[in-house]
DNA sequence: CATGAATGAGCGTTCATTCAT
DNA sequence: TATGAATGAACGCTCATTCAT
C-alpha cells in the first residue's frame, strides 16, 4: 500500500536505520571504533546483535553510515545557510556559525568526524570520507570565489585560505567540547570571522 | 667500564628503544593503534615480540612512548628555533616554517600525532597528551604577548589566536601529506605567515 | 511455551553446562589445573573455546564449578545414607561406604577433589573448598555425638577422631585410584569399620 | 685440594645447591609449582636465573631435588628415631611424634609436600615420589609385623593399617597448619597414639 | 524479519629456556 | 662459572560475524 510513493516497510527500515545510527554516535562518541563493541550498539539501539547485520554488513559499514548520515545533515544545512545569506561576509558567517551551531547540537558526532579525521590522516580508510571533506573545502572557496570577483577579497591562494577557513573552525569546535573555550559561541563566531576577515581582505 | 658516565649496556638499551621507537612509528602510522599488533612492531624492529615486553610493559607503553619521544623532540625544536628569532614576526615564522620542516621529515610520526588528536577530542585517553598539546599552546601565546606589548599585534584574544595558529599549521601539514596541497614549502609559509599576520596586525 | 516451569532455553542451558562440566572433569583430571587449556576443555565438550566462555567467565570458574558439582553431588549423596542408616555403627559404615562407592564412580572428580586438597593446604585459595570440606567433618562429627550420648563410644575429642575418619577414608579411595590395594571395595570398608571402631568404641 | 674426599668445588656446588633448594621451598610453598616463576626462586635465592640452569636442568627438576631433599630428610629422620624406640608402642609413637616436630620446623616443605600429594593421584609425573611414598608405608608395615609377632597386634591386614597409619598422620599436620587443631603437638600425638592403638591391638 | 547462541580467528601478555658475553 | 637479555611457543580471553530457529 504505497503510500507517498513509500511502501510501509520502507519507512520501517529507515526508521530502524535512524534508531541505529543515532546508537551508533552515541557509543562510538563515547569509546571510539575500536572500544565500541557491536553488541554495545545493540543494547543501545535495543535490538539484538543479529538485528544489526540486517541492516549492515558489518561494523566498520555502520561506523561509515553513521559518520556519513552526520556529515550529509551538516552540509544540507551549510549550504541551505550559505544560499540564504546575502553579501560574501554574511556566507562566510554563516559557515563558521552554521558550523559551531551544528556540532553544539552534534557532539557526539563532532566526536566520531574528528577522529575519523584523525584516522583520515594516519591511513585513510575511507576514499569517501575525504571527498566528503573536500566539498566543504570546495564550498568556501566558492564563496571565496564570489568575494575575489566582487574584489573584497585580495590576491591571495583560494585553496590555502580555504582550508585554513575549515582548520580554524574545526579548532574553534574542539576548543569548546574540550572545555578549553569558556567564552560563548557569538563571541567565538565574531572572533573567528573577524581574524579571517582581516586575513583575507582587500588593504 | 662506563665512558662519559655511561655503561656499555645503557647504551645498548638505549639503542633498542630508538630502534623500537622507531618500528613503532612505522607501523602505528600505517596502521592506527588498534589496527596495529604488538608481533608487527616486533617485525619491524627486528626482535622477538616477548623482547618488546623487556623494555615496555604494554602495548600502549610502547605507543605513547613512541608519541612522547616525537613530541618532545618536536618541543625542544620549537624552542630552540623561537630563542634564535629576533622579531616577533621572526618568532612565529619560525613556529611554522619548524614545524612544517620537522613533519616534513618525520611524516609517520605526524600520522600517529594526528590520529592522536583525533582520540583527545573523542576521549582523553591520556591526559598527558593534552598537557604537551597545551605547552605549544602556551608557547605561541608568550610569542603574541610579546608582540602586543611591541604593539604591533592588535588587542585580540590570544588565546584563540594561539589555537588558530596551531591550527591552521596542523592544517597546512596535514594537506601537504595527503597531497591536497602541490606547493612547496616554502609557498606554504609564506602564505600562513602572511594570512595570520593579516589577521593579527594593528591596523 | 514452559513446561513444568522451565523453558526449552533453561534445558537446553542446563544440559550444555553438564556436558562442559563433565569434560571439565576429565581433562582436568588429566592434566591439574594448570596444565589444562580452556581449548582442550573445548575440544573435549565438543564446543568451541568461545561457547565456553558464554556459560563460565574464566578458567578458574569452570574449575571451581566442577569442583562444587562434585562434592555437592557427594554430600547429597552422604546425607540422604546416613539419614537411612539406623545405629551409629551404621551411619558410620554408611559415610565410608557411600564414599567408597561415589568415587569408585567418579574417579575423575575424584583426582580433582584430592589435588585440590593439596592445594588447599598449600595456599587456600577458595574459602569455600575448606567450607565443603569442613562440612564433612561437621557430618562425623554428628555422628560420633550422638555414638558418645548412647555411651557407643568412649570419651575421646571428636573432632580429632571426625579428622581421622575423614583422612582414612580419603587415604583408602587414594589406594584404590592407584592400584595399591588389590582388595574389593567390600573388604575395604570392612576393614575402615573394624579399625575405626575398634579406635572409638567403649571398653 | 681434595678434604676429606671432596674439592673445593663440590662443597661450593653442594653450598649452592643447598641455598637454591632452600630458596625453591620457599616460593612453591607460597604459590605452588605453577605459580612459581624460575626468577622468583632466582631472586630468593639471590643468584641469577641463568645460573639456575647451570644447577638444574628444568623448573621441574628444581621442584623435585627440592621435594626429594625435604622427603630424605624425613625418613633418615624417621629411620633414626625408629631405631632409638624399644618397644613396638614406642616406635609407633616415635613414628607419629617425629613426623609432627619435623613438619612444626618445616612447614614451608609440608605444603609442597601435601601439594605433590594431591598431584600424585591426579596425575603421577614423578613415579619416584610414589616410591619414596612407599617407603614409608613399608617402614610402618614393619613395625606392626613386629608387633604382630610379639602378639601385641591382633591379626588384621597390615598394609591398610599402614596406609591408615600415614593418612591420619599426615591429616593431622594438616589441621594443625590450617589452625583447624589448638592443641598442643603432645596432645595430638596422645591422640593418634591412643587411637591407633585402640584399634589395632589384641582384644 | 528478528534473535542470540555459537563460532574461531586473533591478540596481548607471560615465562621457561637458551646463549653470547 | 655466572649473568640476564633475548627468545617464541603457549595460553586465556574477546568479539565481529554467522546461522538455525
Amino acid at each position: 500500500m504505497p503510500l507517498k510513493g513509500r511502501t510501509k516497510h520502507e519507512v520501517l527500515t529507515e526508521f530502524r536505520n535512524a534508531e541505529i545510527l543515532e546508537a551508533a554516535h552515541k557509543v562510538f562518541a563515547q569509546n571510539g571504533f575500536s572500544g565500541t563493541s557491536v553488541e554495545a550498539i545493540a543494547q543501545e539501539a535495543g535490538i539484538a546483535k543479529g538485528t544489526l547485520y540486517l541492516y549492515y554488513n558489518s561494523k566498520h559499514e555502520i561506523y561509515w553510515a553513521a559518520l556519513e548520515k552526520g556529515i550529509t545533515a551538516l552540509c544540507r544545512e551549510l549550504k541551505q545557510k550559505l544560499e540564504e545569506a546575502g553579501s560574501v561576509e554574511d556566507k562566510l558567517r554563516a559557515y563558521i556559525s552554521t558550523k559551531l551551531y551544528f556540532f553544539e547540537q552534534h557532539k557526539d558526532f563532532f566526536r566520531i568526524y574528528h577522529a575519523e579525521f584523525g584516522n583520515t590522516v594516519a591511513h585513510a580508510i575511507h576514499k569517501d570520507f575525504s571527498e566528503l571533506f573536500l566539498e566543504q573545502i570546495h564550498m568556501i572557496k566558492g564563496v571565496l570565489s564570489e568575494g575575489l570577483r566582487q574584489h573584497k577579497i585580495r590576491d591571495i591562494k583560494l585553496e590555502s585560505v580555504a582550508f585554513a577557513v575549515f582548520d580554524i573552525t574545526k579548532g574553534a569546535i574542539m576548543q569548546r567540547l574540550l572545555g578549553y573555550s569558556q567564552t560563548c559561541i557569538q563571541e567565538d563566531i565574531e572572533f573567528l570571522c573577524d581574524f579571517i576577515w582581516k586575513g583575507i581582505a582587500c588593504q
